[in-house]
RNA sequence: GGAGAGAUGGCCGAGCUGGCUGAAGGCGCUCGCCUGCUAAGCGAGUGUGGGGGUUAUACCUCACCGAGGGUUCGAAUCCCUCUCUCUCCGCCA
């Protein structure tokens, strides 16, 4: 099968030592690529023994077939031959030794930041690109969704801890038919206006799904792993839709393939003890309409500025403002090349708070899971750019509507793109 | 959970008493010929990845017949483990 070398392309990493250095260093990442180099070496220097035994081998058996034909006594060969199996299962040994120490380094490099990303190290680095929509002007002081929510009888925090523990969502009545109502309105959206196909994958994935994505095996600690299984939850759709294609060569003219997938999310959050503590923000589980895109390369930035528009469709029709920032180099994720992040705005809070995240991960994830299309009429094949974007999160965005769209009265109204979702309700009221 | 059957190239399907089989045959596809058009017919080609080599081709070579190990001078073919698929029985949303 494979030979074990994948992740970042190690051809183009040992040719281009100088730049990937400095295209990791922007990300505050220093690597070893001197011993990747100087294993590289060393795998090629094996290899190319290993071969010529194995060929003197190949060559040698053909000829003791053809001396047993004729009945002469082949033993001097056979002999011989002894010896160079004992070699090429010696040289084979330390060849996968060799890969499996190359492995380890090429799986937990992060990906090349485009070179159109803004060069910065921390969030606060990150350029705005522009806001959208009017801040609701409120006479009287907004309140939080997590106490509005509480107050409705829609949300219950207390009761979710009991049942599991901190960090769980439960909701009630028109708080559970408006986390609905947005699955439904954003999958909609996507798949009748976006072109976009929907899939509902499973949410439980192996774990050769999660390193493909870049989950693993550096972010261990982030997922739930199931006992006794090497099974994961799923912390995103990404990982399950991006892995629906592993191995395969595409089509040119079937290219670019486009997905939805609603999922539910499951992350530890492990190292954000007090933060987010109250509401719908920061959950152990939460629902996410995911976008996912396979495309040419050629086409990938262009697919990933029309993935951030898809996005931003949904918070326009829902008439939420909301501002899009670029990452910087310092605060890409491991996976991606680049990256944009849709900023919701949370009245109570004054802040604007992350809703989506909309990266191209160009070849990083395609490499990885071994994901190749082939050109119309060309020969060979070439690696495929995926993409993928929230479109959004359920739970997030039901935050942003009760917050933006709260009354005076501790009422919400229900934004009007969403009221046919909703079975033509206006408003939520206290609901026992 | 119990009992069987299977996993081969884009697809179907041989091979599985070990050696010239990267893999017959068919279908599909591509190019060429033929043809008033279509169909049929004829000829050639048609996997992926790695290494070497070349300015680039050519070319040489290694690996891959679900995955991983073993036996052997040599394995798609024999042995072991695992995964998946199918059939029957049981159980269950």
């Amino acid at each position: 099968m494979n030979t074990g070398i994948v992740m970042l392309d190690i051809k183009y990493v040992t040719q281009n030592l100088q730049e990937v250095q400095k295209a990791l260093s922007t990300r505050g990442k220093t690597a070893d690529l001197e011993d990747l180099n100087s294993f590289n070496e060393q795998r090629k220097k094996i290899l190319l023994e290993l071969e010529n035994l194995r060929h003197r081998r190949n060559v040698v058996s053909q000829e003791i077939a053809a001396m047993k034909k004729e009945g002469e006594d082949a033993e001097g060969l056979v002999a011989e031959m002894r010896k160079v199996s004992s070699s090429v299962k010696n040289l084979a040994n330390s060849l996968s030794e060799t890969e499996e120490k190359i492995n380890i380094i090429v799986m937990s490099l992060p990906n090349l930041p485009n070179a159109s990303v803004p060069l910065g190290e921390e969030p606060s680095d990150n350029p705005l690109r522009y806001t959208k929509g009017r801040l609701p002007d409120f006479d009287f002081e907004p309140l939080p969704h997590w106490t509005l929510g509480e107050q409705l009888g829609i949300l219950d925090f207390n009761r979710a801890a009991k049942i599991t523990g901190a960090r769980f969502p439960l909701y009630f009545g028109l708080g559970a038919r408006l986390e609905r109502a947005l699955i439904n309105f954003m999958l909609d959206m996507h798949t009748e206006h976006h072109g976009y196909k929907e899939v509902l994958p499973p949410f439980i994935v192996n774990r050769g799904s999660m390193t493909n994505t870049g989950q693993l095996p550096k972010f261990e600690e982030d997922l739930f792993k199931l006992q006794g299984w090497d099974y994961y939850l799923i912390p995103t759709a990404e990982v399950p839709v991006t892995n629906i294609h592993q191995g395969e060569i595409l089509e040119e003219e079937n290219l670019p393939v486009f997905y939805a997938a609603y999922t539910p999310c499951f992350r530890s959050e492990a190292g954000s003890y007090g933060k987010d503590t109250k509401g719908l923000i920061r959950q152990h589980q939460f629902n996410k309409v995911e976008l996912v895109k396979f495309t040419t390369p050629e086409t990938s930035y262009d697919e990933l500025e029309n993935l951030l528009n898809n996005a931003e469709t949904i918070l326009k029709r829902l008439e939420i403002p909301y501002q899009v920032i670029e990452l910087c180099t310092g605060d890409l994720g491991f996976s991606a090349a680049k990256t944009y992040d849709i900023e919701v705005w949370m009245p109570a809070q004054n802040v604007y708070r992350e809703i989506s995240s909309c990266s191209n991960f160009e070849a990083f994830q395609a490499r990885r899971g071994n994901i190749r299309f082939r050109r119309k009429g060309k020969k060979g094949t070439e690696l495929v750019h995926t993409l993928n974007g929230s479109g959004l999160a359920v739970g997030r965005t039901v935050a942003a509507v009760i917050e933006n769209f709260q009354k005076a009265d501790g009422s919400v109204a229900i934004p009007e793109a969403l009221q046919p979702y909703m079975g033509g309700m206006k408003r939520i009221e206290l609901c026992m």
